[in-house]
DNA sequence: ACCTGAACACCGTTCAAGT
DNA sequence: ACCTGAACACCGTTCAAGT
Protein backbone atom coordinates (compact mmCIF):
# COMPACT_ATOMS: atom_id res chain seq x y z
CA UNK A 1 0.00 0.00 0.00
CA UNK A 2 1.20 3.40 -0.75
CA UNK A 3 0.52 6.03 1.86
CA UNK A 4 -0.35 8.87 0.33
CA UNK A 5 -0.58 11.32 3.70
CA UNK A 6 2.87 11.34 4.05
CA UNK A 7 6.36 11.77 1.74
CA UNK A 8 9.22 9.77 2.08
CA UNK A 9 11.90 11.41 4.76
CA UNK A 10 12.22 11.33 8.29
CA UNK A 11 9.01 12.92 9.69
CA UNK A 12 9.33 16.01 12.05
CA UNK A 13 8.35 14.12 15.01
CA UNK A 14 8.69 10.02 15.63
CA UNK A 15 5.84 8.09 14.64
CA UNK A 16 6.32 4.58 16.14
CA UNK A 17 8.01 3.59 19.31
CA UNK A 18 8.25 0.12 20.72
CA UNK A 19 4.88 0.69 22.95
CA UNK A 20 2.70 1.77 20.28
CA UNK A 21 3.81 -1.31 18.07
CA UNK A 22 3.25 -3.89 20.87
CA UNK A 23 -0.36 -1.83 21.60
CA UNK A 24 -1.43 -2.33 17.95
CA UNK A 25 -0.10 -5.94 18.07
CA UNK A 26 -2.57 -6.76 20.86
CA UNK A 27 -5.25 -5.13 18.76
CA UNK A 28 -4.24 -6.76 15.33
CA UNK A 29 -4.19 -10.26 16.91
CA UNK A 30 -7.04 -9.66 18.57
CA UNK A 31 -8.93 -8.73 15.29
CA UNK A 32 -7.45 -10.70 13.10
CA UNK A 33 -5.72 -13.97 14.91
CA UNK A 34 -2.34 -14.81 15.27
CA UNK A 35 -1.86 -15.36 11.99
CA UNK A 36 -3.35 -11.89 11.29
CA UNK A 37 -0.54 -10.71 12.73
CA UNK A 38 1.42 -9.82 9.63
CA UNK A 39 3.90 -7.06 9.83
CA UNK A 40 1.97 -5.30 6.94
CA UNK A 41 -1.36 -5.22 8.95
CA UNK A 42 0.44 -3.65 11.51
CA UNK A 43 1.55 -0.75 9.10
CA UNK A 44 -1.70 -0.53 8.05
CA UNK A 45 -3.20 -0.20 11.82
CA UNK A 46 -0.23 2.22 12.49
CA UNK A 47 -0.83 3.83 9.37
CA UNK A 48 3.33 3.76 8.11
CA UNK A 49 4.88 1.61 5.67
CA UNK A 50 6.22 -1.98 6.62
CA UNK A 51 9.43 -1.66 6.58
CA UNK A 52 8.77 1.51 8.97
CA UNK A 53 9.05 -1.50 11.26
CA UNK A 54 12.12 -2.18 10.91
CA UNK A 55 13.37 1.02 12.43
CA UNK A 56 12.36 -0.30 15.75
CA UNK A 57 12.14 -3.77 15.82
CA UNK A 58 14.16 -6.62 14.54
CA UNK A 59 11.56 -8.96 13.10
CA UNK A 60 7.70 -10.49 13.25
CA UNK A 61 9.24 -12.40 16.46
CA UNK A 62 10.63 -9.85 18.54
CA UNK A 63 7.49 -8.11 18.44
CA UNK A 64 5.56 -11.68 19.55
CA UNK A 65 8.07 -11.66 21.94
CA UNK A 66 7.81 -8.07 23.16
CA UNK A 67 3.99 -9.20 23.79
CA UNK A 68 5.38 -11.95 25.77
CA UNK A 69 6.89 -10.10 28.32
CA UNK A 70 4.40 -7.80 29.14
CA UNK A 71 1.81 -10.20 29.67
CA UNK A 72 4.19 -11.96 32.15
CA UNK A 73 5.03 -8.62 33.88
CA UNK A 74 1.42 -8.69 34.23
CA UNK A 75 0.89 -12.13 36.74
CA UNK A 76 0.51 -11.64 40.27
CA UNK A 77 3.63 -13.51 42.41
CA UNK A 78 2.92 -10.96 45.45
CA UNK A 79 1.69 -13.70 47.62
CA UNK A 80 5.21 -15.46 47.64
CA UNK A 81 6.24 -14.59 51.48
CA UNK A 82 3.19 -12.66 52.47
CA UNK A 83 0.94 -15.34 52.81
CA UNK A 84 0.33 -19.33 53.41
CA UNK A 85 2.03 -21.21 50.92
CA UNK A 86 -1.12 -22.72 49.68
CA UNK A 87 -2.85 -19.45 49.12
CA UNK A 88 0.11 -17.83 47.47
CA UNK A 89 0.21 -20.80 45.01
CA UNK A 90 -3.44 -20.46 44.62
CA UNK A 91 -3.31 -16.49 43.47
CA UNK A 92 0.00 -16.90 41.47
CA UNK A 93 -2.34 -19.71 39.64
CA UNK A 94 -5.55 -17.75 38.91
CA UNK A 95 -3.53 -14.71 37.93
CA UNK A 96 -2.14 -16.31 35.68
CA UNK A 97 -5.23 -18.05 34.07
CA UNK A 98 -7.30 -14.80 34.49
CA UNK A 99 -4.34 -12.79 32.43
CA UNK A 100 -4.80 -15.23 29.72
CA UNK A 101 -8.26 -15.31 29.84
CA UNK A 102 -8.57 -11.80 29.13
CA UNK A 103 -6.53 -11.76 26.03
CA UNK A 104 -7.15 -15.11 24.77
CA UNK A 105 -5.55 -13.79 21.59
CA UNK A 106 -2.20 -14.30 23.43
CA UNK A 107 -2.86 -18.47 23.83
CA UNK A 108 -1.67 -19.61 20.38
CA UNK A 109 1.31 -17.29 21.27
CA UNK A 110 1.94 -18.79 24.31
CA UNK A 111 2.36 -22.09 23.46
CA UNK A 112 4.58 -20.64 20.61
CA UNK A 113 6.99 -18.80 23.05
CA UNK A 114 6.84 -20.65 26.62
CA UNK A 115 7.53 -18.28 29.62
CA UNK A 116 10.06 -20.69 30.70
CA UNK A 117 12.77 -18.28 30.13
CA UNK A 118 11.43 -14.50 30.91
CA UNK A 119 12.96 -12.90 34.03
CA UNK A 120 9.36 -12.96 35.51
CA UNK A 121 10.12 -16.51 35.71
CA UNK A 122 12.94 -16.91 37.92
CA UNK A 123 11.89 -14.70 40.22
CA UNK A 124 8.62 -17.13 40.71
CA UNK A 125 10.96 -19.92 40.92
CA UNK A 126 12.89 -18.66 43.46
CA UNK A 127 9.74 -17.54 45.34
CA UNK A 128 8.09 -20.73 45.06
CA UNK A 129 10.89 -23.21 45.65
CA UNK A 130 11.30 -21.07 49.31
CA UNK A 131 7.64 -21.89 50.06
CA UNK A 132 7.79 -24.84 49.51
CA UNK A 133 11.07 -24.63 51.93
CA UNK A 134 9.67 -23.54 54.38
CA UNK A 135 6.86 -26.05 54.60
CA UNK A 136 8.97 -28.63 55.32
CA UNK A 137 8.56 -30.39 52.12
CA UNK A 138 11.24 -32.89 50.95
CA UNK A 139 14.18 -31.50 48.82
CA UNK A 140 13.40 -33.80 45.91
CA UNK A 141 9.65 -33.48 45.85
CA UNK A 142 9.85 -29.42 45.14
CA UNK A 143 10.79 -29.21 42.34
CA UNK A 144 8.30 -31.44 40.51
CA UNK A 145 5.60 -29.67 42.73
CA UNK A 146 6.92 -26.58 40.61
CA UNK A 147 6.61 -27.85 37.57
CA UNK A 148 3.74 -30.39 38.23
CA UNK A 149 1.68 -27.02 38.73
CA UNK A 150 2.64 -24.80 35.84
CA UNK A 151 2.42 -27.85 33.47
CA UNK A 152 -1.91 -27.56 34.66
CA UNK A 153 -2.21 -24.06 34.74
CA UNK A 154 -0.33 -24.02 31.69
CA UNK A 155 -3.35 -26.92 30.41
CA UNK A 156 -5.84 -25.34 31.94
CA UNK A 157 -5.16 -22.11 29.98
CA UNK A 158 -4.75 -23.39 27.38
CA UNK A 159 -8.00 -25.16 27.40
CA UNK A 160 -9.72 -22.16 28.38
CA UNK A 161 -10.73 -21.14 25.36
CA UNK A 162 -12.72 -24.41 24.84
CA UNK A 163 -16.50 -24.18 23.52
CA UNK A 164 -18.60 -25.39 26.51
CA UNK A 165 -20.55 -28.83 26.41
CA UNK A 166 -17.63 -30.56 25.07
CA UNK A 167 -18.79 -33.05 27.70
CA UNK A 168 -22.11 -33.74 26.34
CA UNK A 169 -22.79 -36.76 24.12
CA UNK A 170 -23.90 -36.21 21.05
CA UNK A 171 -26.29 -39.05 21.67
CA UNK A 172 -27.24 -39.16 25.46
CA UNK A 173 -29.40 -42.54 24.83
CA UNK A 174 -26.81 -44.39 24.16
CA UNK A 175 -24.27 -42.55 26.84
CA UNK A 176 -26.77 -42.35 29.09
CA UNK A 177 -23.62 -42.34 32.40
CA UNK A 178 -21.96 -39.22 30.03
CA UNK A 179 -25.27 -37.52 29.89
CA UNK A 180 -25.32 -37.87 33.38
CA UNK A 181 -22.56 -36.93 34.84
CA UNK A 182 -22.42 -34.22 32.52
CA UNK A 183 -25.67 -32.83 33.54
CA UNK A 184 -24.62 -33.20 37.55
CA UNK A 185 -20.97 -31.36 36.44
CA UNK A 186 -23.47 -28.14 34.87
CA UNK A 187 -25.63 -28.16 38.01
CA UNK A 188 -22.88 -27.87 40.55
CA UNK A 189 -21.62 -25.02 38.40
CA UNK A 190 -24.87 -23.33 38.07
CA UNK A 191 -25.01 -24.13 42.34
CA UNK A 192 -22.00 -22.42 42.85
CA UNK A 193 -22.65 -19.49 40.63
CA UNK A 194 -19.51 -20.28 38.37
CA UNK A 195 -18.49 -20.31 34.90
CA UNK A 196 -17.61 -24.02 34.06
CA UNK A 197 -14.08 -23.34 33.15
CA UNK A 198 -13.15 -22.01 37.10
CA UNK A 199 -15.09 -24.74 38.46
CA UNK A 200 -12.36 -27.08 36.51
CA UNK A 201 -9.20 -25.10 37.56
CA UNK A 202 -10.86 -24.93 41.46
CA UNK A 203 -11.16 -28.56 41.52
CA UNK A 204 -7.88 -29.10 39.53
CA UNK A 205 -5.63 -27.04 41.61
CA UNK A 206 -7.65 -28.26 44.69
CA UNK A 207 -6.91 -32.12 43.91
CA UNK A 208 -3.12 -31.45 42.67
CA UNK A 209 -2.71 -28.97 46.00
CA UNK A 210 -4.47 -31.88 48.30
CA UNK A 211 -2.52 -34.73 46.04
CA UNK A 212 0.83 -33.29 47.08
CA UNK A 213 -0.43 -32.28 50.02
CA UNK A 214 -0.90 -35.94 51.19
CA UNK A 215 2.07 -37.07 48.76
CA UNK A 216 4.88 -34.74 50.77
CA UNK A 217 3.08 -31.75 52.82
CA UNK A 218 2.71 -34.17 56.16
CA UNK A 219 5.93 -36.28 55.80
CA UNK A 220 9.51 -35.24 57.91
CA UNK A 221 11.98 -36.26 55.81
CA UNK A 222 13.25 -39.86 56.98
CA UNK A 223 17.51 -39.55 56.35
CA UNK A 224 19.73 -38.07 58.54
CA UNK B 1 8.44 -23.94 -9.76
CA UNK B 2 7.79 -26.03 -13.00
CA UNK B 3 8.07 -29.63 -13.52
CA UNK B 4 9.31 -30.79 -16.63
CA UNK B 5 9.30 -33.97 -15.76
CA UNK B 6 5.46 -34.32 -16.77
CA UNK B 7 3.25 -32.88 -19.39
CA UNK B 8 -0.20 -31.65 -18.59
CA UNK B 9 -3.09 -33.41 -18.27
CA UNK B 10 -4.27 -36.34 -16.78
CA UNK B 11 -1.61 -39.41 -15.66
CA UNK B 12 -2.31 -42.73 -16.75
CA UNK B 13 -1.77 -43.66 -13.07
CA UNK B 14 -3.05 -41.53 -10.03
CA UNK B 15 0.18 -39.82 -8.30
CA UNK B 16 -1.36 -38.71 -5.10
CA UNK B 17 -4.20 -40.09 -2.55
CA UNK B 18 -4.54 -38.96 1.25
CA UNK B 19 -2.59 -41.15 2.82
CA UNK B 20 0.38 -40.29 0.40
CA UNK B 21 0.27 -36.96 1.36
CA UNK B 22 -0.28 -36.87 4.97
CA UNK B 23 2.95 -38.82 4.83
CA UNK B 24 4.69 -36.13 2.78
CA UNK B 25 2.93 -33.97 5.08
CA UNK B 26 4.56 -35.42 8.44
CA UNK B 27 7.62 -35.41 6.68
CA UNK B 28 8.01 -31.81 5.67
CA UNK B 29 6.38 -30.57 9.21
CA UNK B 30 9.30 -33.00 10.96
CA UNK B 31 11.87 -31.29 8.56
CA UNK B 32 10.56 -27.50 8.10
CA UNK B 33 8.00 -26.94 11.05
CA UNK B 34 4.87 -26.46 11.01
CA UNK B 35 5.16 -23.29 8.95
CA UNK B 36 7.72 -24.74 6.83
CA UNK B 37 4.70 -27.23 5.86
CA UNK B 38 3.10 -25.10 2.85
CA UNK B 39 1.29 -26.40 0.32
CA UNK B 40 4.01 -25.58 -1.96
CA UNK B 41 6.63 -27.06 0.17
CA UNK B 42 4.40 -30.09 -0.04
CA UNK B 43 3.96 -30.16 -3.43
CA UNK B 44 7.45 -30.29 -4.14
CA UNK B 45 8.04 -33.12 -1.77
CA UNK B 46 5.26 -35.59 -3.88
CA UNK B 47 6.98 -34.15 -7.19
CA UNK B 48 3.45 -32.63 -8.34
CA UNK B 49 2.40 -28.78 -8.60
CA UNK B 50 0.74 -27.46 -6.12
CA UNK B 51 -2.91 -26.76 -7.26
CA UNK B 52 -2.73 -30.62 -7.68
CA UNK B 53 -3.05 -31.01 -4.35
CA UNK B 54 -6.31 -29.72 -4.35
CA UNK B 55 -7.71 -32.69 -5.79
CA UNK B 56 -7.84 -34.61 -2.95
CA UNK B 57 -7.90 -31.61 -0.08
CA UNK B 58 -9.83 -28.55 0.16
CA UNK B 59 -7.51 -26.53 2.04
CA UNK B 60 -4.16 -26.46 3.91
CA UNK B 61 -6.02 -26.52 7.26
CA UNK B 62 -7.18 -29.84 5.94
CA UNK B 63 -3.78 -31.41 5.88
CA UNK B 64 -3.15 -30.42 9.38
CA UNK B 65 -6.55 -32.01 10.75
CA UNK B 66 -6.03 -35.39 8.46
CA UNK B 67 -2.88 -35.14 10.53
CA UNK B 68 -4.83 -35.28 13.95
CA UNK B 69 -7.09 -37.58 13.04
CA UNK B 70 -4.02 -40.35 12.76
CA UNK B 71 -2.52 -39.06 15.64
CA UNK B 72 -5.64 -39.51 17.97
CA UNK B 73 -6.34 -43.03 16.27
CA UNK B 74 -2.58 -43.86 18.07
CA UNK B 75 -3.49 -43.49 21.75
CA UNK B 76 -3.92 -46.52 23.89
CA UNK B 77 -7.72 -46.56 25.27
CA UNK B 78 -7.62 -50.23 25.60
CA UNK B 79 -7.32 -50.01 29.76
CA UNK B 80 -10.57 -48.59 30.60
CA UNK B 81 -12.73 -51.76 31.12
CA UNK B 82 -10.21 -54.30 31.55
CA UNK B 83 -8.01 -52.54 34.37
CA UNK B 84 -8.75 -51.16 37.16
CA UNK B 85 -9.71 -47.21 36.84
CA UNK B 86 -6.44 -45.80 37.74
CA UNK B 87 -3.91 -48.35 35.68
CA UNK B 88 -6.30 -47.48 32.69
CA UNK B 89 -5.90 -44.10 33.30
CA UNK B 90 -2.45 -43.81 33.83
CA UNK B 91 -2.40 -45.97 30.67
CA UNK B 92 -4.17 -43.54 28.40
CA UNK B 93 -2.24 -40.90 29.74
CA UNK B 94 1.31 -42.53 28.93
CA UNK B 95 -0.06 -43.53 25.68
CA UNK B 96 -0.77 -40.01 24.70
CA UNK B 97 2.13 -38.13 26.11
CA UNK B 98 4.36 -41.16 24.47
CA UNK B 99 2.54 -41.02 21.06
CA UNK B 100 3.30 -36.97 20.97
CA UNK B 101 6.80 -37.55 22.41
CA UNK B 102 7.53 -39.84 19.31
CA UNK B 103 6.17 -36.75 16.75
CA UNK B 104 6.77 -33.32 18.88
CA UNK B 105 6.97 -32.05 15.34
CA UNK B 106 2.80 -31.90 16.03
CA UNK B 107 2.84 -30.33 19.12
CA UNK B 108 1.99 -27.16 17.88
CA UNK B 109 -0.67 -28.77 15.28
CA UNK B 110 -2.26 -30.32 18.43
CA UNK B 111 -2.50 -26.78 20.08
CA UNK B 112 -4.09 -25.53 16.71
CA UNK B 113 -6.27 -27.99 16.56
CA UNK B 114 -7.48 -29.24 19.58
CA UNK B 115 -8.65 -33.42 20.01
CA UNK B 116 -11.70 -32.67 21.79
CA UNK B 117 -13.49 -33.08 18.76
CA UNK B 118 -12.27 -35.72 17.01
CA UNK B 119 -14.49 -39.39 16.88
CA UNK B 120 -11.58 -41.11 19.32
CA UNK B 121 -12.68 -38.34 21.72
CA UNK B 122 -16.37 -39.18 22.57
CA UNK B 123 -15.22 -43.09 22.53
CA UNK B 124 -12.41 -41.93 25.50
CA UNK B 125 -15.08 -39.88 26.96
CA UNK B 126 -17.37 -42.67 27.38
CA UNK B 127 -14.84 -45.53 28.79
CA UNK B 128 -13.67 -42.94 31.52
CA UNK B 129 -17.10 -41.94 32.70
CA UNK B 130 -17.96 -45.32 32.75
CA UNK B 131 -14.96 -46.13 34.93
CA UNK B 132 -15.25 -43.71 37.66
CA UNK B 133 -19.07 -44.77 37.48
CA UNK B 134 -18.17 -48.19 38.66
CA UNK B 135 -15.92 -47.15 41.21
CA UNK B 136 -18.67 -45.09 42.53
CA UNK B 137 -17.34 -41.75 42.49
CA UNK B 138 -20.22 -39.15 42.83
CA UNK B 139 -21.58 -37.79 39.73
CA UNK B 140 -20.43 -34.13 40.09
CA UNK B 141 -17.15 -34.64 40.49
CA UNK B 142 -16.70 -37.24 36.82
CA UNK B 143 -16.64 -34.52 34.65
CA UNK B 144 -13.81 -32.54 37.02
CA UNK B 145 -11.68 -35.08 36.78
CA UNK B 146 -11.69 -36.46 33.80
CA UNK B 147 -11.31 -32.80 32.41
CA UNK B 148 -8.50 -32.06 35.17
CA UNK B 149 -6.64 -35.18 33.43
CA UNK B 150 -6.72 -34.16 30.43
CA UNK B 151 -6.01 -31.02 31.24
CA UNK B 152 -2.55 -32.08 32.81
CA UNK B 153 -1.52 -34.56 30.00
CA UNK B 154 -2.40 -31.99 27.74
CA UNK B 155 -0.26 -29.27 29.80
CA UNK B 156 2.82 -32.13 30.02
CA UNK B 157 2.84 -33.13 26.52
CA UNK B 158 3.11 -29.66 25.53
CA UNK B 159 5.53 -28.98 28.39
CA UNK B 160 7.59 -31.66 27.33
CA UNK B 161 9.98 -30.56 24.56
CA UNK B 162 11.05 -27.95 27.11
CA UNK B 163 14.56 -28.16 26.99
CA UNK B 164 16.35 -29.57 30.63
CA UNK B 165 17.70 -27.42 33.15
CA UNK B 166 15.15 -24.35 33.24
CA UNK B 167 14.70 -25.25 36.80
CA UNK B 168 18.27 -24.85 38.00
CA UNK B 169 19.16 -21.15 38.98
CA UNK B 170 21.62 -19.18 36.67
CA UNK B 171 23.23 -17.98 39.55
CA UNK B 172 23.51 -20.13 42.27
CA UNK B 173 24.86 -18.74 45.20
CA UNK B 174 21.96 -16.36 44.74
CA UNK B 175 19.73 -19.04 44.79
CA UNK B 176 20.80 -21.97 47.30
CA UNK B 177 17.12 -22.98 48.05
CA UNK B 178 16.51 -23.68 44.15
CA UNK B 179 19.83 -24.92 43.44
CA UNK B 180 19.59 -27.76 46.16
CA UNK B 181 15.63 -28.54 44.55
CA UNK B 182 16.57 -28.63 41.74
CA UNK B 183 20.00 -31.26 42.33
CA UNK B 184 17.38 -33.29 44.82
CA UNK B 185 15.30 -33.60 41.72
CA UNK B 186 18.27 -34.39 39.28
CA UNK B 187 19.38 -37.26 41.33
CA UNK B 188 15.89 -39.21 41.97
CA UNK B 189 15.68 -39.13 38.32
CA UNK B 190 19.19 -40.40 37.84
CA UNK B 191 18.48 -42.77 40.51
CA UNK B 192 15.37 -43.77 38.90
CA UNK B 193 16.91 -44.59 35.62
CA UNK B 194 13.81 -41.86 34.35
CA UNK B 195 14.33 -38.75 32.20
CA UNK B 196 13.36 -35.49 34.21
CA UNK B 197 10.09 -35.40 32.33
CA UNK B 198 8.87 -39.13 32.56
CA UNK B 199 9.48 -38.50 36.68
CA UNK B 200 7.66 -35.10 36.13
CA UNK B 201 4.74 -36.86 34.26
CA UNK B 202 4.59 -39.48 36.60
CA UNK B 203 5.15 -38.02 39.73
CA UNK B 204 1.64 -35.34 38.70
CA UNK B 205 -0.37 -38.16 37.61
CA UNK B 206 0.10 -39.80 41.17
CA UNK B 207 -0.55 -36.78 42.91
CA UNK B 208 -3.47 -35.65 40.74
CA UNK B 209 -4.61 -39.39 40.82
CA UNK B 210 -4.43 -39.18 44.67
CA UNK B 211 -6.02 -35.98 45.39
CA UNK B 212 -8.81 -36.84 43.17
CA UNK B 213 -9.39 -40.02 45.04
CA UNK B 214 -9.17 -38.18 48.58
CA UNK B 215 -11.45 -35.71 47.46
CA UNK B 216 -13.89 -38.21 46.18
CA UNK B 217 -12.71 -41.79 45.64
CA UNK B 218 -13.12 -43.04 49.25
CA UNK B 219 -16.24 -41.43 49.81
CA UNK B 220 -19.90 -42.88 48.73
CA UNK B 221 -22.52 -39.82 48.19
CA UNK B 222 -23.86 -38.47 51.46
CA UNK B 223 -27.24 -37.47 49.48
CA UNK B 224 -30.81 -39.82 49.03
C1' DA C 1 17.54 8.97 12.85
C1' DC C 2 13.47 7.43 10.77
C1' DC C 3 10.40 7.45 7.19
C1' DT C 4 8.84 5.76 1.98
C1' DG C 5 8.54 2.73 -1.92
C1' DA C 6 10.47 -0.65 -4.89
C1' DA C 7 12.16 -5.12 -4.96
C1' DC C 8 13.03 -10.16 -3.84
C1' DA C 9 11.60 -14.49 -2.73
C1' DC C 10 8.01 -16.38 -0.86
C1' DC C 11 2.66 -17.78 0.48
C1' DG C 12 -2.72 -20.35 -0.31
C1' DT C 13 -6.00 -20.94 -3.60
C1' DT C 14 -8.55 -20.74 -8.17
C1' DC C 15 -9.21 -22.02 -12.67
C1' DA C 16 -8.77 -22.79 -17.67
C1' DA C 17 -6.51 -25.96 -20.45
C1' DG C 18 -4.94 -30.31 -21.27
C1' DT C 19 -5.36 -35.66 -21.45
C1' DA D 1 -10.91 -37.70 -13.04
C1' DC D 2 -6.61 -35.64 -12.14
C1' DC D 3 -2.77 -33.36 -13.62
C1' DT D 4 -0.13 -28.54 -15.17
C1' DG D 5 0.80 -23.68 -15.24
C1' DA D 6 -0.71 -19.00 -15.07
C1' DA D 7 -2.81 -15.83 -12.24
C1' DC D 8 -4.53 -13.25 -7.98
C1' DA D 9 -3.95 -11.37 -3.73
C1' DC D 10 -1.17 -11.96 -0.26
C1' DC D 11 3.46 -12.65 2.98
C1' DG D 12 8.52 -11.01 5.74
C1' DT D 13 12.42 -8.55 5.00
C1' DT D 14 16.07 -5.56 2.68
C1' DC D 15 17.68 -1.45 1.01
C1' DA D 16 18.43 2.83 -1.63
C1' DA D 17 16.59 7.25 -1.58
C1' DG D 18 14.76 10.92 0.75
C1' DT D 19 14.58 14.56 4.74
Amino acid sequence: MTLESRRPGRPKERILDRDRIAEAALAQIRSAGLSGMTMRALARRLKVSPSALYNHVPSRAAVLALLQERFAAGIDTSGFGSEPLREALSRWAWSYLTRLRERPELVPLIVAVPLAHTPYTSLVYQRVVAGFSAAHWPDESIIASLSVLETFIFGAALDSPTPEGVYEPRDPERSPLLARASAAFAATAAERGLPPGDLLFEIGLDALLTGMHQLWGATRRTRG
